[in-house]
DNA sequence: CCTGTCACG
DNA sequence: GACGTACGTGACAGGG
């Protein structure tokens, strides 16, 4: 092949981008052989793998390399000392990692590059430039902004995470002005993550603002007494030396003196043998046989350790997954097969298939079974013919099914049979589905509560992700077996055939999933919170879920009719203060009408250029103008009448008469529930209006409802670990803590204290939870920004061992990339080591996590002990709301209730956690919820 | 399908 | 007028 010319395409890879995101973005993971990390380097060759597979059709590379960063000193640090002064260490599991990175790339046959002194980012820049002046056309693989100003004339970069390609005009969004004016607005705005100081109080929306007007940075420079606003004038006349220093920092070196020539980076295929050896040696099984696979080559065997340290038993390498395979069960004979082999294993995978996601109306389609990986079977019982033309036929079921009822018959024996374990994903589902046909199943292990205790806050646990994650293999979509919208089928219309391979396929994939994730539970250290806190709850929450609210129907529609009218009423107001009709209920209508028709001040445009009109902001016009407070009276009746009112009543179960919520117990990553079809977490309270919804949540005749909630138990957790000697001896006196808190803020005592001083406090408390900011507080107390930080500022003096707590919990995710609760469990903080604003929201996350998921453990932990505490009494438990518990009790019986359920809910740490503070539960009964409160 | 809005703890 | 900020959720309506 002739040099590198036209018609040529040079790949860059920015090496370190890769391995950072690889890092951050999988588990850590260790060489099973001897626990050197490895992770980063499994990421950053199936990265790879994935970038050099991809079809990159007319823009096939003919030459590629991976540029890598070298050393830490570099030219520019002797321009400026504290250029990358504020980066943080690396972390102790990546730093093994880099070498190993550099043998993969070279054991993928692709150049790799690196050089003493320079950035990776001038090596890209210089080859971009050869490149370019050379005629051929460049992709620089990266995202990073540093290098959008290569931009241009053939050069565009592409954002292998996001699948986009960046180009002049994805520059322009970016920066507001083309890539030849990118390295000007970054020496203006200086940058954050690199230590750039640019201009300050200039960013980059007022660096393009002022380019576009002067053209070039020096030409700004040279008349910038031109400049009308005084104080840019003077940051800019003031700065001048320290922008120039910017520009030099952040221009990229086109002229690195590489040692070596564009052909040098001509692509060239992996030789086998020195590829799979490396994968081999680094223990990467899914990894060879994929890449094996690719290359047509015969995976190498890696040797399983023997009998590791912890005594768990390493998985067995397990074939591929062929749908295939799969077995159709149509006969008793069969299925007792498949029954005899799970007993004789101990364990099988299980997977229910129905007509809804519903589980309290879903009908039972099917069931399939999975006893070795591999080894899947799915048994038909309720399936019928797709096309329901025929008259009398429809509606009858296929041939070569079993009986359903003789079927579960044979089933139940071993699904109830306490000697086999019943593996499946997000059991409770399937559980609630069997239940409703007799069958009581137990016990079980659930691979997506495996994967939440292990990996909460670094991904999903849906059984796609992890098959892709822990597999490396995509499930067959389900709308690829049911379709989607309106031509969407039910399961049992899927031909017997196609439903076999799909349903089998996620049985024997959470056999899989079982078989990875289960032993990893020990090495992460949270078999206990897996144990005890997300296992026995499946169970609970099934019986809740099934025991449902009763709900009155009549109370809701009485109430939307009254919301009807009203909203009526007030959307003639409305339009009558407008002068023109409108749809209320658009915000950008709303907007153009609040903004544009009225000229009412503070307008601000959302992402899609339309106005938004949060109440916040309709607020502070409400108190000059009738419109927006009628708009804000509308919206209120307007989110109860179709939050509430209508959509409740639709939930109401019509074989039950009840409403039955379905929690998630993986849902939220801190360990908290959450609530969905419908969500009754968040039903009103707060107003009046709002609070009469709860008078529709009944007891029903003889019976009364029972509430019971933890008093402060966020700020008593915070009490405990950060160890606020006078919060806890409030708490323990039985102080009211907000006032408590105000007196030792202000120096105002107890008998003295006012309303809206404890209402400050109590702003203070809850945003300290929250990992607090002025600007936070400010706006949420609506006080200027300045005396919110007073308050804050001083509310640390008061309480140092809060700041104290906070710097540690930020510190330790820094560390650890997780903080933990009192109880273990695991919440992964990704990103908390983000550039920009995701650093905030990260940092805020860390510290509220182990207070959240503290409180979220406790109240699981006396959920989990509460049935077998109440078996006595004629009661239920109906409803969780984080942190409070909502009994349907007999008539009589709510004294003992409420003394039984208080004691399992005070006693809910113990014997694990010895708290300092008291948990305090308070009680309340009637015949509805809002009476119960 | 995404965004804005708002309900809860 | 650098940026964007309290934490965690889910449902609904509007609009492309």
């Amino acid at each position: 092949m002739s040099g590198f010319g036209k018609g040529s395409h040079l790949h860059l890879i920015d090496g370190s981008a890769f391995i950072f995101r690889a890092f951050h973005a999988l588990p850590p993971l260790t060489r099973k052989s001897d626990g050197l990390p490895v992770g980063a380097v499994q990421g950053f060759c199936d990265m790879l793998r994935r970038y050099i597979g991809r079809d990159h059709g007319r823009d096939a590379p003919t030459h590629i390399a991976v540029i890598f960063d070298k050393g830490s000193h570099t030219f520019r640090n002797d321009l400026y000392d504290q250029y990358k002064a504020n980066r943080d260490e690396m972390p102790e599991d990546l730093r093994p990692q880099i070498p190993l990175t550099r043998r993969a790339t070279e054991a993928f046959n692709i150049a790799c590059q690196e050089m003493e002194g320079y950035e990776a980012d001038d090596i890209i820049a210089t080859l971009a430039c050869r490149a370019r002046d050379a005629g051929g056309q460049v992709t620089i693989v990266s995202s990073d902004k540093d290098l959008m100003q290569l931009v241009g004339d053939g050069v565009v970069m592409f954002d292998a995470m996001k699948n986009r390609v960046i180009d002049r005009e994805g520059v322009e969004e970016k920066f507001g002005v083309g890539p030849e004016r990118v390295v000007d607005v970054q020496a203006l705005a200086g940058d954050s993550v690199d230590n750039v100081p640019g201009a300050p109080g200039i960013g980059v929306k007022t660096a393009a603002l002022l380019l576009n007007e002067y053209g070039t940075l020096e030409e700004l420079l040279d008349r910038a007494e031109e400049i009308k606003q005084p104080k840019r004038r003077q940051t800019l006349i003031e700065h001048r030396a320290q922008i120039e220093l910017s520009k030099r920092l952040v221009q990229l070196h086109c002229e690195t003196p590489i040692k070596f020539t564009l052909d040098d980076l001509e692509a060239r295929h992996p030789d086998p043998d020195t590829l799979l050896g490396f994968l081999a040696e680094m223990e990467f099984r899914t990894l060879s046989r994929r890449i094996a696979e690719a290359l047509g080559e015969e995976a190498p065997t890696i040797p399983e350790p023997t009998a590791p340290s912890d005594g768990e038993r390493a998985a067995p390498e397990m074939p591929a997954i062929d749908p295939e395979a799969y077995v159709t069960i149509r006969d008793a004979e069969t299925l007792e097969s498949w029954i005899a082999e799970a007993r004789e294993r101990g364990y099988l995978a299980i997977d229910t298939e129905t007509t809804s996601l519903d589980e309290m109306r879903a009908d039972l389609v099917g069931v399939s079974l999975c006893v070795t990986p591999g080894a899947a079977a799915y048994l038909p019982l309720a399936h019928r013919p797709a096309s329901s033309d025929d008259l009398f036929g429809s509606d009858a079921l296929e041939e070569g099914q079993m009986d359903m009822e003789a079927a579960l018959a044979l089933l139940k024996p071993l699904l109830e049979d306490p000697a086999v374990l019943k593996i499946g994903q997000n059991m409770k589902y399937d559980a609630k589905v069997l239940a409703r046909h007799g069958i009581e199943i137990a016990p079980i292990d659930d691979t997506m509560l495996i994967s939440y205790a292990q990996h909460a806050g670094l991904h999903g646990h849906g059984m796609d992700t992890l098959s892709e994650r822990y597999l490396a293999h995509q499930p067959i979509p389900i709308k690829e077996v049911i379709g989607s919208g309106k031509s969407q089928i039910t399961f049992d219309r899927v031909p017997i055939a196609e439903a076999t391979k799909y349903a089998a396929e996620d049985a024997d994939i959470t056999l899989r999933l079982w078989t990875l994730l289960k032993p990893e539970l020990h090495r992460a250290r949270v078999t206990r919170v897996y144990e005890t806190l997300e296992r026995p709850l499946v169970p609970v929450l099934k019986e809740m879920e099934m025991q449902g609210i009763c709900v009155d129907r009549d109370t809701l529609s009485r109430m939307s009719n009254a919301f009807s009218q009203k909203m009526a009423a007030l959307e003639d107001e409305i339009h009558e203060l407008a002068g023109e009709k409108f749809n209320v209920g658009s915000p950008k209508q709303l907007g153009e009408i609040l903004f544009d028709k009225m000229g009412l001040e503070g307008g601000k445009k959302g992402k899609t250029g339309a106005y938004a009109t949060p109440a916040d902001v309709l607020e502070d016009l409400a108190t000059e103008h009738d419109l927006p407070a009628r708009v804000l009276d509308w919206r209120q009746l307007s989110k109860l009448k179709s939050t509430y009112t209508d959509a409740l009543q639709e939930h109401i179960n019509p074989e039950t008469g009840r409403v039955h919520t379905s929690y998630s117990i993986a849902g939220a990553n801190t360990g908290r529930l959450a609530s969905t079809d419908p969500n009754l977490q968040n039903i009103p309270v707060r107003t009046e209006e709002g609070r009469r919804i709860r008078e529709a949540f009944v007891a029903p005749e003889g019976k009364v409802l029972v509430s019971l909630d933890y008093s402060q138990i966020e700020l008593r957790i915070l009490a405990h670990v950060a160890g606020i000697e006078a919060l806890k001896e409030a708490f323990r006196d039985g102080q009211d803590i907000h006032a408590a808190t105000a007196s030792e803020m202000f120096n105002v005592p107890m008998d003295e204290m006012t309303p809206d001083i404890r209402r400050q406090a109590k702003a203070i408390n809850f945003g300290v939870i929250y990992g607090i900011s002025g600007f936070g507080l400010a706006r949420n107390l609506r006080i200027p920004r300045a005396e919110a930080q007073g308050f804050i500022d001083r509310y640390f003096e008061r309480f140092p061992g809060i700041r104290a707590y906070m710097d540690d919990t930020v510190e330790f995710a820094k560390k650890h990339d997780r903080v933990e609760t009192l109880f273990g469990r695991v919440i992964h903080t990704p990103e908390i080591s983000a550039k920009g604003p995701r650093a905030g929201f990260a940092r805020r996350a860390a510290i509220n996590a182990p207070i959240q998921g503290t409180a979220a453990d406790i109240i699981r932990r006396a959920m989990v002990r509460m049935p077998s505490a109440i078996a006595g009494l004629p009661a239920k438990m109906l409803l969780q709301v984080h942190d409070e518990l909502l009994f349907e009790v007999e008539e009589g019986a709510t004294e003992d209730l409420i003394a039984v359920a208080r004691e399992v809910m005070e006693g809910a740490a113990d014997p694990v956690i010895r708290l300092d503070v008291p948990l305090v539960v308070d009680a309340g009964q009637g015949a509805n919820w809002a009476a119960a409160h």
